[in-house]
DNA sequence: GGGGCGAGAGTGGCATGCGACACGTCACCG
DNA sequence: CGGTGACGTGTCGCATGCCACTCTCGCCCC
């Protein structure tokens, strides 16, 4: 007989946990904080949280300081760079790839996070927004075919939403973000796989240089803008503008 | 299996033995163990092991099954596709980046992998030549300045190793090998950051062929070599050929 | 009063205890 | 003779014990 709520581990629960306590700064970047501390908020024991801990670090969003407790490592510019130059690098391919490899659940699937992202848009929702964003870009990712690619990428992600997501509508409005990826799934529609791996292409720089230019900007004080920073490594001496 | 040397925390010794265990073979794929087993022959104790083979699971070498062991992944034709498709789109642009951004250390590390690949051709020495090319490789990806993605195409050869290294020179000769390398190196040298990224992505591209070409022969069976893989994901419609 | 130092508290890393579950075996029943 | 179910063994997942080390802070000596 089959269990019907199959309760997910111990571990997985409490990696979702600090995973999202990391990501909405709950907490925060750079603090310090003690194995067992956390395991008696989260109700278990020190390893479950441990096992979880270990997999975050390898993620790079904390670290292990010997006898001193974990350090929650902050998202630095740098960071924002090497991120979205891999983005750059591995979007725009996928996407070209996907184009002609999506299978009828796939399209669909597309269609129904686009929808999900709009309506979120009118509403306004800036969670539910990303969370459906996040989950559009992965499914072309997993069209792709690469799982490894997939899975890379969509991690990334995370390092991006600890300090975009809740600034991000300084720069662009939701609706702005809706419709670049209308043209991408329009395109992918159309068949177009060169004209979905450019449309994929902006759109990632597009981000980049927004949210960079904006944590710049966080960083060294306000009315500072001068960002040009090299993120696209993709052909020869290509115009990065 | 391997006997631990010396110092330097336990944990990252016995992720060394495991991994190596892995890629030799030692740990046969498809075969369960569990870490009782493992860590009594490590002369350790069961927490260093899981904690390990955490890691190793995360980079997808390894699956827990519950309550009944550690079971050790194959590396199916499907997943040296993936490797290798994503290192001709990671590597080619990592070299054009690194050939303007090497410091004098790195490019004096680079001579000497290169001299020590060389050295171990000549000696026959299959194992050394190829811990060094790895060590070659993974210097230019450090000097394109992007951690993640080091590190990201580094855990990647994992993959191939296990597949690969022992069969390698059926196909190519290590002074092939080592005459790629130096095609790469000298036009680094050179400061030819185009020529030194098609360098590359023929040494990558060349590899991939041999290997996949070797394992799908292996798995269909002797005469086999009608292999077509569509690889490169770069560009819009290049000639795969 | 100032500076060095030592004891105590707290931590990560490793070892070990314990319970629930999966699977093979074998005796028992139809 | 064949099917079946209970039991024993082995395993992971989680909890807990233990140790060496670090850092803090207050006390003592100068």
């Amino acid at each position: 007989m089959k269990q019907l709520p199959e309760t997910a581990s111990v571990n997985a629960q409490v990696l979702a946990s600090l995973r999202a306590a990391v990501i909405s700064g709950e907490l925060a970047p750079g603090s310090l904080h003690s194995v067992q501390n956390l395991a008696t908020q989260l109700g278990v024991s020190r390893t479950p949280v441990r096992e979880a801990l270990i997999k975050l670090a390898q993620q790079g969003m904390v670290r292990f300081e010997r006898n001193r407790g974990v350090r929650i490592l902050l998202t630095s510019l740098h960071d924002l760079e090497e991120v979205f130059a891999l983005r750059l690098l591995l979007e725009p391919p996928a996407v070209r790839r996907a184009t002609t490899r999506l299978d009828g659940n796939q399209r669909r699937e597309l269609r129904r996070m686009f929808a999900h992202m709009e309506k979120a848009a009118k509403a306004d929702d800036e969670f539910t927004m990303f969370e459906h964003d996040r989950r559009f870009h992965r499914v072309l990712l997993e069209a792709s075919g690469n799982a490894r690619l997939a899975a890379f990428v969509d991690g990334l992600r995370d390092m991006v939403l600890r300090r975009g997501v809740s600034t991000a509508r300084e720069s662009r409005s939701l609706d702005d973000i809706v419709a670049e990826h209308r043209a991408i799934l329009d395109l992918i529609e159309a068949g177009d796989a060169e004209g979905a791996a450019k449309a994929m292409r902006e759109h990632v720089r597009h981000t980049a240089e927004l949210l960079i230019a904006q944590e710049a900007g966080a960083d060294l004080g306000p009315g500072v803008v001068a960002v040009d920073i090299d993120l696209d490594w993709t052909g020869p001496a290509r115009d990065q503008h």
